[in-house]
DNA sequence: ATGAAGATGAAT
DNA sequence: TTCATCTTCATC
């Protein structure tokens, strides 16, 4: 894999939620050298009612309410890992779920955690990309410019499609997930 | 102490 | 469509 592309910083995430989610799309995430190129995220506002921050702080979402440029992990349905970009300034308590990439390193690695050959069953949807780096709740609150993590900014803009978010029941009208357009390895098809 | 809901995924 | 599985948080 060619690194010719910046390594995002802390500065990327210190913007607006609806600014970075979009401009992720495309982007390389890596995690102890497994991962692949972004394809669908989700974006979590703290003023969203469906955002995990909306109802204030808690010992689970403290990270959110930190600085931007750290990974917030949590827990759901008791079983799986989800892992979001924490955006905008210390104290707003904003985040970025990531929902799908399309698996390009490690991808061995990926098919023993995940105990599945079909690429797009190896991190199309936010549970599952969790469970394919070996993302768990351990490496909640870890930086995202520093091992395991590599974020690379992506080279070319790529066509970006947006739709109602899944899976929520508060504010499901709001069309804040991101999709890179025509991609086999969103979690859901956008339409 | 208790209970209901939950940013999911896999099987039926 | 059902269900596994369990943390989190509000309520009693």
């Amino acid at each position: 894999m060619r690194l010719t592309h910046q390594l995002l910083r802390r500065r990327f995430f210190s913007r607006s939620v609806h600014e970075v989610a979009p401009e992720l799309i495309g982007a390389m995430l890596l995690f102890n050298g497994a991962g692949g190129m972004i394809v669908e995220v989700e974006a979590y506002h703290h003023t969203d009612p469906a955002a995990h921050s909306f109802g204030g702080r808690t010992a689970r979402n403290a990270v959110m309410f930190g600085p931007a440029g750290y990974a917030y992990v949590y827990r759901s349905y008791g079983i799986h890992w989800c892992l979001n970009f924490v955006c905008e300034g210390e104290g707003s308590a904003s985040a970025v779920l990531i929902r799908a990439i399309e698996p390009r390193e490690g991808i061995a690695a990926m098919r023993r955690r995940r105990g599945v050959r079909d690429e797009r069953l190896l991190c199309s949807g936010p549970g599952r990309l969790c469970q394919a780096l070996g993302i768990a709740g351990v490496h909640n609150g870890l930086a995202l410019d520093a091992p395991p993590f590599a974020l690379h900014a992506r080279s070319d803009e790529p066509a970006v499609v947006t739709g109602p978010r899944i899976g929520i029941t508060k504010a499901a009208d709001i069309p804040w997930r991101y999709g890179l357009k025509g991609s086999p390895f969103v979690s859901k098809p956008f339409r």
